[in-house]
DNA sequence: AACAAAAATTGTCAAGTGTCCTAAATTTGT
DNA sequence: ACAAATTTAGGACACTTGACAATTTTTGTT
């Protein structure tokens, strides 16, 4: 965690996670959370193809047949891993507009240091690159993963706005659409690990300079409406 | 396929393709390649687990054990699927240095070209999403991705080289995972069908002219060696 | 203590998977 | 004509998967 999150006490998924229970069954939705927890983990530690019913179940240290009554089918469990993802997300870009400083440079910053972090720690990077499969075949999964990037890209707009009082809603959109991009491709490289590791410190030191060079730099009609 | 690429002959994956024999049986590698082209459309069109031995032979028309005996496992299946990939990217990117036209700003117009002509066709961009779940996990996946996406950033690297004289190689290597790393972002963007479809044009409008503000306006002390 | 609901166990089902195998038939190259 | 390569026709193995049903144990409430 970087000086920079360190005040503002961002929430990753890693937060997801529950102690097991050490004896007696679990009130509440106890239960359905270390399920989720476990799955989690087993998605980003070995593949989706590793989240299977029978490993959550034999992670959370319970029989199938109990997974299956929490969850009833597989996409069940991932529909709620999914919802469980984003609400994190949610939570940790919230900070960026809660912040006192109120440049938009500085909330750039703060922007790029949650997405770089997120490779750093390589946590829910890579989560989606293991769903990517499914989405393009299950339009919940599409539209859900839509959403955590939509949701991800807001406070992106909302920058843009302020240092581009000349561009109108759908072009700040295009603009923030176009800069996200930029830092989803890099989520990319989360899953190369040796090869490009070397080359992070380039990429934190480029990635804020590069974006704020391009929001002020391109003009109004190149952005087509 | 659009003007800018009609006149270089750029050769997609599609291209793989090889139409089904009517009568005899394979010489060389025909069979080969009939499999290789039945299981990559297998695999973009319903994923990577409707890609089973299974599958692939029936929708080649043969018997199973015909295609044990060309590909005794998947594995080995996957694998010349991942080189016969990359084997068409590099003709796809090899057009771009040998494009008449020697201005870097245009070779760069014609990279932005070709990878945005990936992401409206559908087409390889589709390949490496299916396949980024067995790249975490398998290390000849994922280097063969790593070469995958080092080939395709080999032009841009040359490109920066001839803008950027003041640039050493690995400041311009820096620079080239940064601006494909905003390139491969987008190709994400081709999973998301209906939402994203109507801000391609300005993507493709902007990225261009972004990629050049960056690699002009770049200080080379921002650029850790 | 009683009793219904919730939680968890145990066992089983049909389907599909990759891999391997043998025997025979067909086509190819020489 | 003949050996090699290719394809068909089956089958079998051991294994995994998601889903389900019947049963038992625990919990909460009365």
């Amino acid at each position: 965690m970087t000086e920079l999150l360190k005040k503002h006490n961002a929430i990753s998924v890693a937060d997801l996670a529950f102690p097991p229970r050490e004896g007696g069954y679990a009130k509440g939705h106890e239960t359905r959370e270390q399920i989720l927890h476990a799955a989690l983990q087993l998605l980003v530690d070995h593949g989706y193809r590793a989240m299977s019913m029978r490993r959550v179940a034999a992670a959370c240290g319970m029989k199938l047949g109990n997974l299956t009554y929490h969850f009833p089918t597989r996409e069940d469990l991932v529909r709620a891993l999914l919802d469980a993802v984003i609400a994190s997300y949610e939570v940790e870009f919230s900070a960026i507009s809660q912040n006192p400083d109120q440049t938009p440079e500085h909330h750039l910053e703060l922007y790029c240091e949650l997405v770089l972090e997120d490779i750093r720690t390589k946590k829910t990077t890579r989560v989606f690159p293991e769903l990517w499969s499914l989405t393009n075949h299950d339009p919940f999964v599409l539209d859900r993963v839509h959403e955590l990037y939509a949701r991800a890209r807001a406070p992106l707009e909302a920058i843009i706005a302020k240092m581009r009082p000349d561009l109108d809603q759908s072009q700040c959109a295009a603009l923030a659409l176009f800069i996200s991009a930029s830092m989803e491709g890099m989520t990319i490289f989360a899953g190369y690990e040796k090869p490009f590791e070397p080359r992070m410190p380039a990429l934190e030191a480029i990635a804020t300079r590069a974006f704020i060079d391009i929001i002020r730099s391109i003009a109004a009609e190149d952005i087509p409406d």
